[in-house]
DNA sequence: AACTATTTATAAGA
DNA sequence: TTCTTATAAATAGTT
């Protein structure tokens, strides 16, 4: 855009490349500006000269640019990096794994299957564990059947209760 | 630079805020991308949409302009920051003043004046070093006024030495 | 995503 | 460096 047409190339004549520098860097900072206000967009450039003179425009500042840059980068490389990713859904999948197995142990003993690896107090403790859970349940069952006398039992909003505090709730409350 | 003037501020409409962005982003790049080429600098641009995602380019690497950046700005502080520049200079003075003190007392001393804080080892070392350079001024009189033997005295180049040796010399060998 | 009328940027010249 | 101006390039609004 000018008398004539230009190639991009290195600006051999040391002086036309430095009136070019002054023009094009002039209109680059301002289109940066421009489209930072028209677009709600955060931008900054930064240019050095061949000379080595810094000139610089941030939307923001230039700190919160290259702070947001970073972090944008570390992302950006976690979640294309397949390796990483991998890992990732790895070690997930191994805590979930691991969740899963103490649940479903869990759950067996409480059913009272498979307790040979149990100690004599392991099992008195899942005895007891079990027998708290049973008396929660025989108070809810009266509660139920009984009417609400409130003597002993939480008053609070009693009607919506019992689904909640059933056996079959997704999250079992003792190990 | 289209079918109507515009004026510079957020456009409201989020859909034609997006294409101009997607336009003005490109040109934006295109132009860094030749501003670094034709004049060879070195260019860094950082763009964040306002929807958060990001798009830049580096004529080098980011890291590199980042990196001169962060130099280039820390130097520019320095020399900016009124106080360090007064600290600076007030170090620079107090080295140099240091040095001139040192050499004025030895200046002094050779000179035979202010010997009171001397000890007699110090004051023997400054007889020995006024002796060796007695002995030295000397035997270059000696080749000044006797002619050029070459028995005892470096015969390189002997007609440029006496005065880059005489004790006038800004630069004192002893101290 | 294309088109095109305009505006804007800028190459060359002074 | 700065101004001018012819022309190339970018892009706003439209399709």
């Amino acid at each position: 855009m000018g008398r004539g047409k230009i190639v991009i190339q290195r600006i051999d004549d040391s002086t036309s490349r430095q009136v070019t520098f002054s023009k094009r860097r002039k209109g680059l900072i301002k289109k940066a500006k421009e489209l930072a206000i028209l677009c709600d967009a955060e931008v900054g450039l930064i240019i050095f000269s061949s000379t080595g003179k810094l000139y610089d425009f941030a939307s923001s500042s230039m700190k919160s640019v290259i702070d947001r840059y970073n972090k944008s980068k570390i992302e950006q490389q976690q979640l294309l990096n397949p390796a990483s990713e991998v890992k990732f859904w790895q070690r997930e999948a191994a805590v979930l794994r691991q969740e899963l197995h103490a649940l479903q142990e869990n759950h067996r003993q409480m059913m009272g299957e498979q307790l040979n690896g149990l100690s004599v107090n392991e099992l008195n403790s899942l005895e007891n564990q079990i027998e708290i859970s049973l008396r929660g349940i025989r108070m809810r069952k009266n509660d139920c059947f009984s009417g609400f006398t409130g003597t002993t039992v939480d008053s609070r909003n009693p009607r919506t209760k019992p689904k909640e505090e059933s056996y079959s709730s997704g999250k079992p409350r003792f190990i």
